[in-house]
DNA sequence: GTCCTGTCCGTAACCGGTACCGAGATCGAT
DNA sequence: ATCGATCTCGGTACCGGTTACGGACAGGAC
């Protein structure tokens, strides 16, 4: 195993000094244009990479990009990671994985040490937070403190922290525009739990669609629903139970549109003949359900992508000075747009 | 926010010198048991955290473990990390992400870069590698020089490295008397592609539960499929297209049982009624389809604890002189049960 | 010619640990 | 009492970078 190259076998090949050698690295001004030119080509040749390890711990920044993720058994976080990492394994970045485990208490101490964690070791010093949910709080205090942070997040409150998100209103919209095309004018719909955002967004998206139609609005024809199958299953149900039932049901998951499915077979309705169904991207495998369910896609690979490549952009700025926030911080996101599939 | 506190600090607390220090933390036997207690208290109540920088800096043992998966998309290795994760978060030691997109161009000279990588960054001093496939001989080379490795792998060949698998005969087996307890006679199984080892161990499985039955191996009642759901599908169509057509199927992986449902319908076979039917675990989610599929569960979730807590022996273990080969790693291994669902 | 300013770069201390070397203490054996 | 072996432990030189400080040298203004 060839022997490690060093920030000092460098030096000795450019006749230079260490503190030269580093100064190029960090791109600090005070460097000829010559002398640069000419470490970075011996860097190049010796195919030279610096030790994360000791720059870090001699003061520099940090090339591990903590990423704080709820429990990886919810299907879209696996699509999200997908495009974190395509990302970062262009970089010389790595990952530092944090996994919040959801399922058992579900405590805001928890998560609240897992943050501590990751700030108590100093190893990653930048932070990719991916539906933190109660511990953006945390984060929000992190951030202001100066700490780099990027969110991916369906729930995004106002916030200083740079955020990416799916355009849930446009989603919403999409779905109703699929069924109207469809010819349906009677549509109804699943809402997700109300204290979410998401499920406001939706259904804004849904409103607006129908009213672009032309078509009044029926509030019969919007019910709450709690994201799960059975809430599905009995919202269905009340529908379907109404003497002017719709002949079309947008839910705003897709586990709560298989309970949709249960409802209709219930009520004799075969899908999609008799009844349309369109659910919101939960699960990436519904299309293979027998029947398939058409739902919209979230673009969870585009977000981590974007989420990433936000990070990046915050990390190469130099560090402000004064209250530790990044200029323009505020206008920095992204909303991607929804897909209709399958 | 509190300074840091360092071995120094520590150290003159006690009235010994960071060397003395740096004994206990590393379980050096030549510390006097009463000095060492009383470090080991002062570190206990200045709830002092070594540097995980430093001390890999100085040439010690690098508590990051790299852990190498393939797509996360693939609906099992969520699963696995949840165990993973779970286990590592109790412990001083983090997780290093190293994902391998398997989809685009999957040649090897992929996961030799990212190995390298891995290699070259020197921040992992130890890997977890999940299905690692054709890495598999990068792997052994490198555990055969003293790098600790353990793998996840349904495709143990003979290796000297450490690892964790699924009883795929006893899933198999398990699959098979579930039918058999139903009180079938006539059970055709669709195996996977012959050529992972996979496919070969569910199938002897299948062959002992027949033959405790007393049953005959009747070999037109098996059939190579390609764990894809298409091919599940023209596999069950040959089957129930058999004039002595079996009462059940058991389908070497879910997709493939889906595609079975899908050809049971065209035969206007029911399902469980007119035909039993049992999948094996690709995708958590087998539940909440309708029908309903059974479904062998391959433990993930437990083999990623298992595969941490191997890795984390090997890791406490002195490192072996010599060959760099850890004393019985080729008796270190785990076979974990499966267990049948829904 | 002197003085000042700015550019470029080397020296050395330091980050927080590890590990080698060797010193002092203790103790049993001679 | 002398000696060597063993147990403890301190001193110190690193690991591979970063950074404060200051020196050398050039150019321009006077």
């Amino acid at each position: 195993m060839a022997e490690k190259i060093t920030i000092r076998d460098i030096a000795r090949f450019a006749g230079v000094s260490k503190a030269t050698v580093s100064r190029v690295l960090n791109q600090k001004p005070d460097v000829d244009p010559d002398t640069r030119e000419r470490i970075l080509r011996i860097m190049e040749e010796q195919a030279f990479l610096p030790s994360i390890t000791a720059s870090r711990l001699a003061g520099g920044r940090s090339r591990l990009i903590g990423v704080l993720i709820p429990s990886l058994t919810w299907p879209l976080i696996p699509e999200i990671m997908r495009g974190v990492s395509e990302m970062v394994i262009q970089t010389p970045y790595e990952l530092l994985l944090y996994s919040i485990t959801h399922e058992q208490d579900r405590n805001e101490k928890d998560q609240g040490d897992v943050i501590n964690r990751i700030l108590a070791t100093q190893l990653a010093a930048s932070l990719l937070a991916v539906f933190p949910g109660q511990s953006a709080r945390y984060l929000t205090r992190l951030h202001e403190q100066g700490f780099p942070i990027v969110m991916i997040d369906d729930q995004v409150k106002p916030t200083s922290i740079p955020w990416v998100s799916a355009d849930n209103r446009r989603g919403g919209y999409a779905a109703t525009r699929y069924l109207l095309q469809l010819g349906h004018r009677r549509i109804a719909h699943i809402q997700g739990p109300l204290k979410y955002l998401v499920s406001h967004e939706r259904y804004q998206g849904y409103c607006e669609a129908l009213s672009e139609a032309g078509i009044t609005h029926d509030p019969t024809l919007v019910i709450e629903g709690d994201f799960m199958p059975s809430g599905g299953r009995a919202c269905a149900g009340k529908l379907l139970a109404l003497e002017d039932r719709p002949t079309a049901i947008f839910a705003a998951s897709d586990q709560m549109a298989y309970g949709a499915l249960e409802a209709a077979e219930e009520y004799g309705l075969r899908v999609p003949e008799d009844l349309s169904l369109i659910g919101f991207d939960d699960i990436s495998l519904s299309a293979h359900t027998r029947p398939a369910l058409t739902s919209v896609r979230q673009p969870f690979y585009e977000m981590g992508q974007r989420a990433i490549a936000l990070l990046l952009s915050l990390l190469e700025l130099p560090r402000p000075p004064g209250n530790g926030r990044y200029p323009g911080s505020l206008q920095t996101y992204a909303l991607l747009p929804p897909v209709t599939q399958s």
